[in-house]
RNA sequence: GGCCCUGUCGUCUAGUGGUUUAGGAUGUCAGGUUCUCAGCCUGAAGAUCGCGGGUUCGAAUCCCGCCGGGGUCACCA
């Protein structure tokens, strides 16, 4: 059976979002779960459109959600290389030239202002723009100063696509479309069909603003003599209006922002698994290796999916919630507060553990534990703000606290202790938990919501809820 | 305008003629978990399966027509 070679073939013009990673992520899932190869090529043939320094941040994207490929650019390298489309430019002249030497190629006699008028006159007419209609009788030798067209064979195609089945088109969609641009660069439609073949790409996995050239290169690969691979069209991840494909212009993130906000790589793709693709059971969430053996591109979606943040969110959730508290230790490094710099390894876990099931992402820690390292000033509204606290007058605010402080004294701040303790005082004080609890909360940590009340005053510790009783039972 | 793709709760989806009074998840709301937020548990609301015909004892599922949405018709990918 032939080897299985799927690719993922950005353009270096930005960076990487939402539904081009789905796509690398397709390609790369069907690569590993078949022992095959994931190659990485960059399809930098548009000088124009090229953003320096994007084709690192895309590799770097790649990499930190796992999609590892085994052949690509720079020090990866690979036995059909390079990698880089703009570094291949004399092979692809070289398979022009046979078209050339065929017949199947000619150069574009025409200037770019007369073909334009060509589009104008079909559009006018309201019928589609066929430059084979226009095809000159005498095209010049090609010299490499014109555009090199393909001379298409118009006829019906059927075909399979992985994902969306049995497909056919009539002639009228095959035309003679650019090969080699005058500027000596060759466009996309040329390029990957000849890339693909040298690099034995066996698997084509794509989005979907590409099938209506599907025939085009059906006619190509027939022209050249050359095997095709098998095709796979994904359909769009939308964007919030659920109409249009996510687009870099709207609001598309790019996915190392998702880094930035501390969310958890396994849950990204996870997420972006289930975008489009189920496995026909209830499962909501996938780890890597699940996907590697369980993804299949018959069981890709048809149609668009639009990109919810909301369920990224709760995906990400559900991964924090899982992680080991050490592994979670380990990626949550660099999201720690300013003041938690010096506190030590023992302390953060704590802190982590009463928390971590309440984060949605990394960067949410700040906010959550910003009490458990540092003293924050008495904020007054906190009681004033509150239903039942603000009816309560100062003075026997500070009965209350008192008596609390005097408890706490004698307390170890072990978690069962501390409960019994809290339990003693709602009785002998008559209290029920909503109010001293919170009037407790308020005074430890100056905020309105914390993790339960015992855990918090056990990982906070005895010297620090005396003094911070001390401190709020001054204010009243 | 031609061609192609597509249309199930707000969102992601299950479903390929009958076990479906259309299931799950998320989101929303309510109750419970000694207090708050989150989580967890329980429950509720939420889809005339784009619309109209037809086939059939029976259709989200098959056929026909229509409508909506998207893509494409670049010397961009």
């Amino acid at each position: 059976m032939k080897q299985v070679r799927t690719r993922f073939a950005p353009s270096p013009t930005g960076y990487l979002h939402v539904g081009s990673v789905r796509t690398a992520l397709f390609a790369w899932l069907i690569a590993r779960q078949r022992n095959g190869q994931f190659i990485l090529r960059l399809e930098d043939t548009d000088k124009t459109r090229e953003v320096t320094g994007s084709d690192k941040h895309m590799m770097e994207c790649l990499k930190w959600l796992g999609l590892d490929w085994d052949e690509g650019p720079d020090d990866v390298s690979g036995p059909y290389g390079p990698y880089r489309q703009s570094l291949r430019l004399d092979i692809y002249k070289e398979w022009a030239q046979r078209l050339v030497d065929n017949g199947r190629a000619y150069s574009d006699p025409y200037s770019p202002d007369q073909v334009q008028a060509f589009r104008e006159e079909a559009k006018a007419a309201k019928q589609p723009f066929l430059y084979r209609e226009h095809r000159p009788s005498n095209p010049p030798t090609w010299n490499g100063k014109h555009a090199l067209r393909f001379k298409s064979d118009p006829k019906p195609y059927q075909w399979h696509d992985e994902v969306l089945g049995d497909l056919s088109t009539g002639p009228e969609v095959i035309d003679d479309f650019i090969l080699i641009k005058s500027d000596g660069y060759p466009t996309y439609n040329f390029a990957h069909i000849i890339d693909d073949y040298l690099m034995q790409i066996s698997y084509v996995i794509r989005s979907q603003e590409f099938i209506a050239s599907v025939p085009n290169f059906l006619n190509l690969y027939e022209a050249l003599m050359i095997e095709r691979p098998l095709l796979a069209t994904l359909p769009y991840v939308m964007g919030p209006d659920g109409k249009k494909k996510l687009s870099k212009r709207d609001n598309a993130k790019d996915i190392l922002d998702y880094r930035q906000d501390g969310y958890i790589h396994e849950a990204i793709v996870s997420f972006l698994a289930t975008l489009g693709w189920n496995d026909g059971t209830v499962q909501e969430i996938y780890s890597i290796e699940e996907l590697i053996t369980k993804f299949q591109l018959s069981r890709v979606q048809r149609s668009g999916a639009r990109f919810d943040e909301q369920r990224l969110n709760w995906v990400d959730g559900y991964f924090i919630r899982h992680l080991a508290l050490d592994d979670l230790y380990e990626r949550s490094q660099t999201f720690w507060p300013e003041e938690a710099k010096s506190a030590d390894k023992d302390y953060k876990l704590k802190v982590l553990g009463t928390v971590q099931e309440r984060l949605k992402f990394l960067s949410e820690l700040p906010s959550l534990t910003k009490f458990f390292f540092s003293e924050l000033p008495i904020n007054p509204s906190l009681v004033s703000n509150h239903k039942l606290l603000s009816k309560i007058p100062s003075g026997k605010l500070k009965t209350l606290l008192t008596a609390s402080r005097e408890s706490f004294e004698k307390s170890d701040f072990t978690l069962p202790d501390l409960e019994q303790r809290l339990n003693k005082l709602l009785e002998s004080l008559g209290q029920k938990p909503v109010v001293l609890f919170s009037l407790i909360r308020i005074a430890t940590t100056q905020a309105s919501a914390s993790p339960a009340l015992t855990d918090t005053l056990a990982v906070l510790g005895k010297d620090t809820v005396l003094h911070r009783i001390d401190v709020m039972l001054a204010s009243l």
